[in-house]
DNA sequence: TCTTTATGGCGAT
DNA sequence: TCGCCCTAAAGAT
């Protein structure tokens, strides 16, 4: 599930459903009991997000929780039911709760720790004000790939692997270009295009790329329907005609991850 | 009832 | 580049 937006909209979750008052924080699974014990009646101050870290602020101590690659955070209301599955961490206030399982990390940081997260981070751009430059630096002058680089966690912070290919779709450029080979009017419009589509992703809960007049419906095409919730152009479509030009849908591992494109969309 | 897969990331080699 | 960590659901048998 989890790229950058879902990781904001939890930070909004959390502080709507938990901030300023105490929570009960436990370890159903036992595997963060003496984390949660710490942190557990204290009060939320803040939460933040910056790419896929979640921070949840309680006085000094900083819980930081990563979901990985197959996380699970989900909300309820009213009183929490009994645990069902491996839930690493529960919250809950009375008026709600949160269940979070198979995180790649849930632990607690001091305040300097929690700086040097965010120090190995690039910008990320749904945090507020963010310059894409520093980004760019790194990108302008390396020989990787545009794909690798994208995903790049140093580089850019919070865009996952969906982002990457859908992005590189709209702006028709070849996920195997080299950064360097990377326009700065390129580099400009990929990262207007991350801030515009990842805001939405935020709003939405889910990650919907595709342009109003190449939805199926515009095209005179069958409506589809994709497994992970959004409507996208290539991500997990590979042998499927292009949405624009009806060339399949190519893939390839790169980096121990699935990289979706359009040979023929994406030639530049 | 298996095996595989997933929108990540780390450390060892 | 590889193996490994965490979990649940989908797919194969």
């Amino acid at each position: 599930m989890p790229e950058g937006h879902v990781i904001h909209r939890l930070a909004r979750l959390n502080h709507e459903l938990f901030g300023g008052g105490p929570v009960r924080v436990s370890s159903p699974q036992g595997r963060f009991a003496d984390g949660a014990a710490l942190i557990d009646g204290k009060a939320l101050d803040e939460a933040e997000a910056h790419g896929k870290h979640l921070f949840l602020g309680f006085g000094e101590q900083w819980l930081h929780i990563h979901l990985g690659l197959y996380g699970r955070y989900d909300f309820g209301t009213g009183e929490a039911p009994e645990p069902v599955g491996q839930v690493r961490l529960r919250m809950a206030n009375g008026s709600g709760y949160a269940d979070l399982r198979g995180p790649t990390a849930c632990e607690l940081l001091t305040p300097a720790e929690k700086a040097a997260v965010h120090r190995r981070l690039g910008p990320d751009p749904l945090r507020p004000g963010e310059a894409g430059d520093p980004a760019w630096q790194r990108i302008s002058r390396s020989g990787s790939t545009v794909a690798a680089l994208l995903m790049d966690q140093k580089v850019l912070a919070g865009v996952g692997n969906v982002y990457r290919a859908e992005v590189l779709f709209r702006l028709g450029i070849d996920p195997h270009r080299a950064g360097r080979d990377l326009t700065r009017a390129e580099w400009d419009a990929i990262w207007a295009d991350l801030v515009a589509l990842m805001r939405e992703g935020v709003e939405a809960g889910r990650i919907d790329t595709v342009r109003p007049e190449h939805t199926p419906e515009a095209m005179g095409r069958p409506p589809r329907v994709d497994d992970h919730g959004g409507e996208v152009y290539v991500y997990r479509r590979q042998d499927q005609p292009c949405l624009v030009c009806g060339t399949p849908v190519r893939t390839e591992e790169l980096a121990a991850r699935n990289l979706f494109w359009c040979p023929r969309c994406q030639r530049t």
